[in-house]
RNA sequence: GCCCGAGUGGCGGAACGGUAGACGCAGAGGAUUCAAAAUCCUCCGCCCUAACGGGUGUGUGAGUUCGAAUCUCACCUCGGGCACCA
């Protein structure tokens, strides 16, 4: 006859019952209701790149956990999830296998939504979109009209990296040792007119507005900082010798202007433009370092090199001397005024340049007591370092660089020499891009009227479908017919615009999008106004800079052209940056000792489970397919369930850490989600009068419920996790009664059912637990069983533990004191010496010091 | 080069300035079994000890404290971000 015992844990028919259930239900449908608080989370939108990893899965259930729990709590929920569908790799996969890169993505999509559903996410599938959808990018058009009106987008001539193989343009780290990174030509500087979001009007904003996100990691606030990069200077003009209009040099070092020895101006710098006309030396420098290579690696090697214009300019202070001016390739047009004036004395760059040309050196300071004049080091100490300035034209002598940069901004504006200025690193976004597979930027440019904005009952502005990517370059541009269009002022024939928009403005506003993903305007107010804003997002670290301050700007931008409230302009209350998914690498060497890897499934025990070769393994590193460590989701899924792959990756390490898989590790999971099961079904069957003690597992339901509920509002999952095991250890000692272990199983069920929701219901329903559990309001802990009415104080002799005294809550500290000393091990310890001071910690330890 | 962050058993990791190593993995021993798998029980930082017990221990060195993994300083190692930004 089979009994309870021989019913086995089957994630693979409990699974998709419960999901059903849940979907007839209507369980995860976002509601307005003003009658409850509502929460937002979101996770950050995958690419449709065609297949899920272990790094979505850790991702997408912390969203879980947290969406489940919240609903539990009695918040309405909103956790939608979508696609981030425009870029590059499916235009690369149209020119490799052929096909559109609207089948390739929209094929992907469903296959990965098909691989996603069997996790058994909370996720309210009704507001799905993909920002390749023409319902989505019809409204990013818009917006971008609206934009346009309000002055936030604009063109400019700039500079970019032209691929001239591709035909297209390549970002910064799209170029490899100066080629281009899927070419391999040969990348030119080009000037292009292109179209510019004013991010960096929101500069000052944007920097402020982040002390207010307190729920954000220190280090993404830092970044941001850093990236957006405010400094303080000021702007000197430099009066020219031959009486043109004077250069202005930019610096944040005003306080060394008495080492100045020459002025350095950009190769762009208007000065070097007019002068190579007539100048073809000069010409040619300004061609090559235009060609010169923008990577890290090549600008810390590339010399710096220049050329005397031969005009020269008077230094402000000391009219009488002269400094001449060079064009040189390491100063940047696009930072302060494009011109410097050199200290070499005080800035290594300065100090080469100056070497190499034989220009003078003259310290400006002394470090004190160190009277040495300059080799081949500049003397940079920290601003904060007190220095002796040597003549000091404001009077300064002993100070900080700090205090003489403070000190000569002042002077250089009291005698109308300078204006102190504060700058910022951060340059406004271009978004143009000379690709198909992206949203078409809604202008029309006409003979007549110039750049015309598309009129917006004429959006979306879709894409063509009838293009091919056989030849390089974009497609939009060679289109028969796709440009040609009437002028929306005069009606005149006229052209598009065939650059589409930076996928990153596709997500930075697909927050906003879900609120009301259907809405026929860009956002819905009334919508916007109870979701948002996002009150937990989550994602990878790897955003920490261009999405998310590309998102609080489009927030802003969006704010102040009507689509969103002015409390939803920093959108994301709290984020989280989950760390990844590692796995040890395996490999062999083949004949010629080239490294052949091999994935996890084909080896055992250190061998290949083909041929018994021994494998190396090296240490754990970030999943990735040429590496070969990666572990399929959907096989684990299959042999373990959604449940065993979902409490894994939770369970091993703290979320904002990495989690290494480990097939034992993930066994270890089943086996414990097996043991749970196979209880609850004990427990469901025990008679139900059947008579107990149940003091202890009163209070050990309690603590768990009390512990999890901490850990889990304070994102230490991993810490959640191991409550659960002991609280589920402690239930299946217990020798409570049965109406006592049927209520702390289903507490039991409830606490694990955020990491593991399937086996949670399933538990829940055997026991007798009402309607679903992920319908259940959370558990509430009982403050009363909380506390013990004895503790357990430890004894230190001088600091070091030599004793235990078990003594009531309330005992006062005389008498901690004294059953301490008349412990058994302490008098041993103290060996007759005399205390010579006894601290009692109430309720945490006593010292005895001799 | 500049700016952050982190170093705890064989491994992943716990620990409001108060019993270091919770929980899990791996390992050892035992029960069950004809045997194995599965399951259950026990042990498990290192050194000395048959045991009781003792010593030692959170990257290194100093310091503050009755008491330091935790705070301070210096150093070492690893990881991350930025970088001709004047």
């Amino acid at each position: 006859m089979p009994g309870p015992s021989d019913a086995r844990y089957q994630p693979q028919t409990i699974e998709p019952r419960w999901q059903t259930a849940w979907d007839t239900a209507g369980c995860f449908l976002a509601k307005v209701d003003p009658s409850r608080p509502k929460y937002y989370v979101l996770e950050m939108f995958p690419y449709p790149s065609g297949r899920i990893h272990m790094g979505h899965v850790r991702n997408y259930t912390m969203g879980d956990v947290v969406a489940r729990y919240k609903k539990a709590q009695g918040f309405s929920v909103l956790h939608p999830m979508g696609w981030d569908a425009f870029g590059m790799p499916a235009e690369n996969a149209a020119m490799q296998e052929g096909g559109h890169p609207a089948t390739w993505t929209y094929n992907n999509i469903e296959v990965m939504k098909g691989q996603m559903k069997p996790l058994g996410l909370s996720i309210d599938w009704s507001r799905e979109f993909a920002t390749c959808d023409p319902e989505y990018y019809g409204q990013q058009q818009a917006m971008f009209l609206d934009m346009l009106k309000s002055g936030l987008v604009y063109r400019k001539n700039a500079v970019v990296n032209w691929d001239p193989v591709d035909m297209t343009v390549l970002a910064n780290e799209q170029v490899i040792d100066g080629k281009g990174w899927r070419s391999g030509a040969e990348v030119e500087k080009r000037e292009l007119t292109q179209w510019f979001f004013k991010i960096s009007e929101y500069s000052e904003e944007l920097l402020a507005a982040l002390d207010t996100l307190e729920h954000w990691p220190a280090k993404v606030r830092l970044m941001q900082e850093n990236w957006i990069g405010k400094s303080r200077g000021i702007d000197i003009p430099f009066r020219r010798t031959d009486g043109e209009a004077p250069i202005i040099c930019y610096s944040t070092r005003p306080d060394t202007m008495h080492g100045a020895s020459f002025v350095a101006i950009s190769p762009e710098h208007p000065v070097s433009r007019a002068l190579a006309e007539d100048n073809a030396e000069l010409a040619a420098f300004i061609a090559a370092a235009r060609k010169m290579d923008t990577t890290e690696a090549a600008m810390e090697k590339a010399e710096k090199k220049g050329i005397d214009t031969g005009i020269t300019v008077r230094h402000p202070i000391h009219p009488d001397q002269e400094l001449p001016v060079w064009v040189a390739n390491f100063v940047l047009m696009d930072y302060g005024t494009g011109a410097v004036f050199g200290v070499p004395a005080h800035d290594q760059r300065d100090l080469d340049f100056a070497r190499k040309y034989g220009l003078p050196v003259r310290n400006a300071f002394y470090l004190p007591g160190q009277e040495v004049e300059v080799e081949n080091e500049a003397l940079v100490p920290p601003k904060s370092e007190t220095v002796d300035f040597i003549d000091h034209f404001a009077g300064v002598t002993k100070a900080t660089s700090q205090e003489a940069i403070d000190a000569t901004i002042d002077y250089f504006e009291a005698h109308d020499l300078g204006v102190g200025q504060e700058k910022y690193r951060l340059r406004d976004w271009g978004l143009s891009r000379q690709r198909y597979w992206g949203c078409p930027i809604p202008v029309v440019h006409c003979d007549a009227c110039g750049v015309v904005p598309e009129k917006k009952e004429n959006l979306p502005i879709r894409l063509p479908e009838d293009v091919s990517f056989d030849k390089p370059g974009n497609p939009l541009d060679r289109h028969p017919t796709w440009r040609n269009c009437a002028c929306p002022a005069c009606g005149k024939e006229a052209r598009r615009e065939t650059d589409t928009m930076d996928t990153f403005v596709d997500s930075s506003w697909y927050y906003a999008r879900f609120t009301a993903p259907h809405a026929a305007t860009p956002t819905d107010p009334a919508e916007a106004e109870y979701w948002m804003n996002v009150d937990q997002y989550i994602g990878g670290i790897e955003h920490a800079i261009l999405h998310l301050l590309y998102s609080r700007f489009f927030a802003r931008a969006m704010h102040k052209t009507g689509h969103l409230p002015a409390s939803a302009v920093e959108p994301f209350d709290a984020l989280f940056t989950q760390g990844m998914v590692t796995h040890e690498i395996y490999k062999t060497k083949d004949e010629r000792g080239r490294p052949i890897y091999h994935l996890p499934e084909d080896v055992e025990d250190g061998k290949l489970i083909a041929t018994g070769e021994a494998v190396e393994t090296t240490s754990s590193v970030k999943m990735s397919k040429s590496k070969k460590n990666v572990v399929d989701p959907v096989n684990i899924i299959e042999q373990f369930g959604a449940d065993t792959a979902r409490w894994f990756v939770m369970s091993d390490s703290p979320p904002e850490r990495d989690v290494e898989w480990t097939s034992s590790g993930a066994e270890a999971t089943f086996k414990h989600l097996s043991r749970v099961w196979a209880m609850g079904e004990r427990i469901a069957a025990m008679p139900a009068d059947a008579p107990g003690d149940d003091a202890d597992l009163t209070r050990a339901m309690h603590r768990a419920v009390d512990e999890v509920t901490t850990m889990i509002e304070g994102f230490a999952f991993n810490k959640a996790i191991a409550k659960l095991y002991e609280f589920s250890n402690t239930l299946s000692k217990s020798k409570a009664s049965a109406r006592m272990q049927k209520e702390a199983a289903r507490v039991l069920a409830q606490l694990m059912a955020p990491m593991v929701p399937h086996l949670a219901e399933d538990l829940w329903h055997q026991l007798g637990g009402d309607g679903l559990v992920t319908e259940a309001a959370w558990p509430k802990a009982d403050p009363a069983f909380l506390v013990d009415d004895t503790v357990t104080l430890p004894v230190q002799i001088n600091g070091k533990r030599k004793a235990e005294i078990a003594v009531a809550l309330d005992a006062s500290k005389e008498e901690v004191e004294k059953i301490a000393l008349s412990d058994e091990a302490v008098t041993r310890a103290l060996a007759g010496a005399t205390p010579k001071k006894i601290i009692v910690v109430p309720g945490r330890i006593v010292n005895v010091v001799i």
